[in-house]
DNA sequence: GTTTGACCAAATTTCGAATCTGGTCATATG
DNA sequence: CATATGACCAGATTCGAAATTTGGTCAAAC
C-alpha cells in the first residue's frame, strides 16, 4: 500500500473502531485486539500508528475535540455574532453534549474513561486554556465581558458552571446555559458592533488552537 | 443508666465516632465495631439506636444537614437580609464547605461515601427540595427573583451551578458564588424592604424544614 | 430493663493458579 | 525493500476456593 494517503485513512478507521468500542465498553474493557479486529488490521498495525494503548485512546478524544473546535470556527466564520460569550458557550456546550466521549471527558465520567481521565486533562487543557483566556481578555477589552473581576476568576467560575451543567442528568437545555452565562458574565448591553469588531481576532485565536490540536493529533499517529 | 437523657447523649457519641471514621476511612472501610469501640459501647448497643449500618451513617449526614440548616435559620433570624437568594446561597455554600461529609454528599464524592450516595439523595432531597422551591416562589412573588423563567428551570440551573462549585478543586470563594447567583437569578435591583417583608415567612419555611429533619433524625435513633 | 460480646451466615478479602492483554519482533507478503 | 502481521512473552488481570472479616442477633450478664 502507498505510504502516503492510505495511511491516514487507516488511522481514521482505527480511531473509529476505538471510539465505538470505548463508548460501548469503556476504556478498561476495550482491548487493542478488539480495536484491531474491528478496524480489520493486525494488532501490530495499531502500534505502527500510536506508541501505546493510552495514546490511541487519547487520540480518539483529541480527534473529537478537534472536530468540535472546527465546528466552532465554522460557526463563527458564518456568523460573527457567535463570538458573544453566551452564544459561544451555548454552541460549545451543545456540541459537546452531542459527543458522548467528550461529554464523559468534561463531566469526569470515570466509568467510561477510567484511568484515561487524569491523562486527558494534562493533554488537552494547557493550550486550550490559554486560548480561552486570551479570548476572554479580548472580550473584556471591548466591553463584551464584565470587567469588575479579573478574567482569572471568571475562568474558574465558568468552568464550575460548565462542569455543573455537563454533569447534571439530564443536562439542562443549552439555552439555559446561554442565559446563565449572559447574566453572570456579560455586561448589561452587548454591542453588536463590538462583536463584529472582535470576531476576526477570535476566529484567528480559535483557528490557531485548532491547528495546534490537529498537529498534535497528526504527530500522535 | 437512666433511659431518658443519657440515651440521646450516647447516640451523639456514636454519631461522632461514625462521623470521624467515615471521614477518615470512608463508608466502605468503616465497620460497626470500629464505631462501637471508638464510642466506648458494645457493638450490640449501636443496633439499639439504628436498625442497620446504613441507617447509622445516613444519620451522621442527616445530623450535619440539620446543623447547617439550623445555622441558616439562626443567621436569618439575626439578619433578615440574609434571605436574599445570593446571600443565602453563599451562606449555605460556605457552611457546606466547612463540613467535609456534606461536601462529599453534594459533590457526589463516591470515594468517601461509597454506596451511601444513592440512598442519601433519596433520604434528604424530597422535603428539602420542596421547601427550597417554596422559598424561591416566595422570592419570585416579591420581585426578589427573576420571573422571566419558571422556578422549576431556575432550580435546575441553580443545582448545576452549586454542584459545579462544590465539585471544583479548590472550590471557588463563597463570594464568587454569591456574585454568580446574584447576576444569574436576581433582578437588577433587590429591594431591602421586600427582603424584610419576606424574611419571616422564609424563616418559617426553613424552621419547618429543620423541624422535620430533626424529627426524622430522632426517629432514626 | 439494659448492655454486651460470642456467635453465625453472608459478605469480603486473600492469594496462588489460570487466563488475558499490551507491546515486540521475526517472519511473511508483495 | 517496505510494510503488515500474528505468534510470542512478561506482566497485568481475573478467577476461585479457602480463609478472614463483618453485619446483625440474641442468650447471658449485669
Amino acid at each position: 500500500m502507498p505510504p502516503a494517503e492510505d495511511r491516514a485513512e487507516r488511522a481514521e478507521r482505527i480511531l473509529d473502531a476505538a471510539a465505538e468500542l470505548l463508548l460501548r465498553a469503556g476504556y478498561r474493557r476495550t482491548t487493542i485486539e478488539d480495536v484491531a479486529e474491528r478496524a480489520d488490521v493486525g494488532k501490530g498495525t495499531v502500534y505502527l500508528h500510536w506508541k501505546n494503548r493510552e495514546e490511541l485512546f487519547l487520540a480518539v478524544l483529541l480527534r473529537d475535540s478537534v472536530r468540535v473546535l472546527e465546528e466552532l470556527v465554522a460557526t463563527i466564520a458564518a456568523d460573527p455574532l457567535s463570538v458573544r460569550f453566551s452564544r459561544l458557550s451555548e454552541i460549545q456546550y451543545a456540541n459537546v453534549l452531542k459527543r458522548p466521549l467528550l461529554r464523559a471527558g468534561y463531566a469526569d465520567d470515570a466509568e467510561t474513561l477510567g484511568k484515561l481521565l487524569p491523562k486527558l486533562h494534562g493533554k488537552l487543557d494547557p493550550r486550550h486554556a490559554e486560548a480561552f483566556v486570551e479570548y476572554l481578555e479580548l472580550l473584556a477589552g471591548h466591553d463584551l465581558l464584565r470587567t469588575d473581576r479579573p478574567v482569572r476568576e471568571l475562568v474558574v467560575v465558568f468552568q464550575a458552571v460548565l462542569h455543573g451543567f455537563l454533569a447534571a442528568s439530564p443536562p439542562p437545555e443549552p439555552a439555559l446555559l446561554a442565559d446563565t452565562i449572559a447574566r453572570a458574565f456579560e455586561p448589561l448591553a452587548v454591542s453588536t458592533r463590538q462583536l463584529r469588531a472582535v470576531a476576526p481576532r477570535a476566529l484567528e485565536l480559535f483557528t490557531e488552537a485548532v491547528a495546534l490540536d490537529r498537529k498534535q493529533l497528526e504527530r500522535a499517529y
